[in-house]
DNA sequence: ACTAGTTAGTTAGCCTAATTAATTAAATAT
DNA sequence: ATATTTAATTAATTAGGCTAACTAACTAGT
């Protein structure tokens, strides 16, 4: 056998879950009059901390355009506000306390949507996945 | 410690590498005039064999109308034509010549692009993850 | 202090890919 | 035969991206 030219059959898998799993968290999240996205925001600031535009645009390799549109919602419904820096060009999200509410409120139907699709899972398995991920991940920005 | 509600850092980094695989893969495709879509349709006739659209659209968890578009670029390209099922209500999608020809180029340029991404990681993991994976679908079927 | 270049963010307009609702036609079940 | 379900389409809408062009603020080189 010379070549192996066969197609990674993981990653069709991984394609075909992708809608599977957003459907599933926008019915999740649909109630809390919450998209997949604004509650990607909201989450990264709970977790990550405050954040600028720029900083959510190349984490999630968006452009810039997207994360303003997107952080113009959640101002709208008072989830977070806005800090100028020292270096005023610079918009510093952060969550209102509403915000904080809305995440822990959300983080607790999220977990339970993820356990559900958890079972027979094993906390092993998923230490590779993640092991494997972040590879790829490292990867993408050779 | 009686209730474990973090949220499963997998899912996460799932989430942050759709966007440069995605963008990855419009960079390799886009010289063959093909979009991802495209291209996922023409590797189903290929590798599972001639389809309907609405084998396609629960396949994908996309709505038909969906397929009914992608399905009309493709035969526009010449790349797939259209056959009558013994049910004349079903339309079974097969690759022309030329479709084939393109399968066999396509699948070498997204194989080199899938190879660039799997350095360091073994065949092993690989597995580990294709089964989390099939497990993941199994659970969203119930 | 001026100038040139870069970075952060916004606005406007566009495109793609998805959705829902309504329609036609064919097959199936009562 | 009639009613229901299934396959596919059309039309209209929506969501979420994009690029291009812009303002404002910072940085570096002269």
């Amino acid at each position: 056998m010379k070549e192996d030219t066969h197609l990674n059959s993981m990653f069709a898998k991984f394609k075909i879950l992708q809608r599977p799993y957003a459907n599933g968290l926008q019915q999740v999240l649909g109630p809390y009059q919450m998209s997949e996205a604004q509650w990607g925001l909201i989450r990264y600031i709970s977790e990550v901390g405050p954040a600028t535009n720029s900083e959510i645009a190349l984490y999630w390799s968006v452009e810039k355009p997207s994360v303003t549109a997107l952080a113009q919602k959640l101002i709208d419904q008072h989830l977070i506000y806005v800090v100028y820096g020292t270096d005023k060009r610079k918009k510093v999200m952060h969550l209102t306390e509403e915000g904080i509410v809305k995440y822990q409120q959300l983080k607790k139907v999220v977990h339970a949507f993820q356990a559900s699709l958890l079972v027979d899972i094993t906390e092993e398995e998923c230490e590779v996945v993640e092991k494997v991920l972040e590879k790829l991940q490292q990867n993408f920005r050779k």
